[in-house]
DNA sequence: GCCGCGTCTGCGAAATCCGCAATCTGCGAC
DNA sequence: GTCGCAGATTGCGGATTTCGCAGACGCGGC
């Protein structure tokens, strides 16, 4: 926890909010740090966090609670689905002809979907799926997804084991 | 606390840590609730969660701990790295030669390899790969990974855009 | 200058977290 | 059956943290 960022704070950049093009607001380096400090524990107290990058334990709570509330970040508990009873996850890739994203949309709809991002190659659309069993798995690609009106083929990647999993994202 | 090894072998180990196959630790109903929590909130406090589970505020800080120390769950904050600065990302198919075990593992060695998982179908291991530009991405994939001996061949789907990502397992 | 807006700080009260000792519960050994 | 053990749970102080708010500060607009 030596992670002393004596941000020169003074300075000039004591705009946490100003927006970028796509209205996702950028973040300043005490942000990035108080981040950073919530990716190694999301439950470190708010006057370590604030020692840490050189804040008030109050200012640390406030930018937290406006980070939330932007959806910039959330704390959660993440787990590996294997161990809370989902036996079955696949990554799915889609081709589809005409609106890739009303077909994003509606993967984003289904709860068995955990993930969809669109994308450039040889897939439009990937999606991961978690299910309890094979025959759930079966049910949501073949009577579900591939129902989909614009879905011309889909390719699926059954997992086998997951060997890593961070979130650790602007910490190197 | 100085958690002794304890190794009391599959003796009793009553509920929430029967062992199962692998060595993963089943999870009872209780604690399954208790992540369900967490994954609402991963603040909320311990009394809140022991209300909403039907247990002590002592015995789920225990149980919490409990499964942090094993690894069932951590509880952090996630954000869309699009927002922390890092604008491009794949992922990334690879076919193996030889043991994919070991090719795995080089490739959750890399810190910008944030997902690493073995899969059945047409690639062997699936890689998720968040850089800060197109060149480090290109330096990723062209110079590292494909230096791996063993790797046979790889593919490459480059992010355009996140729809969706939750961490709700269970939840549902 | 003056005012507004957003952020930061300090501080007291309330709530939470932490550690520990006592108690309870299965379950195998005898 | 009883005994003993080990993990799980509970209750309870004391330390710590969270919370809400009033005031101060910096900065731009007028």
């Amino acid at each position: 926890m030596h992670s002393e960022v004596v941000a020169s704070r003074s300075a000039d950049q004591r705009d946490s909010s100003r927006e970028s093009r796509n209205g996702t607001p950028q973040l300043d380096a005490v942000s990035l740090a108080i981040i950073q400090q919530l990716q190694e524990d999301g439950r470190r107290p708010y006057a370590a966090i604030g020692k840490a990058v050189g804040l008030s334990e109050a200012a640390v709570r406030q930018r937290v609670q406006k980070l939330l509330d932007q959806g910039v970040m959330q704390i959660v508990a993440v787990t590996d689905p294997l161990t809370v009873g989902f036996r079955r996850q696949a990554m799915v890739g889609v081709n589809v002809e005409g609106d890739v994203e009303s077909i994003a949309d509606a993967l984003t709809a289904m709860s068995e979907v955990e993930y969809v991002v669109m994308t450039a190659g040889s897939f439009d659309i990937l999606a991961e799926i978690v299910c309890e069993d094979d025959d759930h798995l079966l049910d949501v690609i073949n009577k579900r997804i591939r129902a989909l009106p614009g879905v011309r083929s889909t390719e699926s990647f059954v997992y086998l084991k997951l060997k890593k999993q961070t979130y650790m994202w602007g910490t190197r």
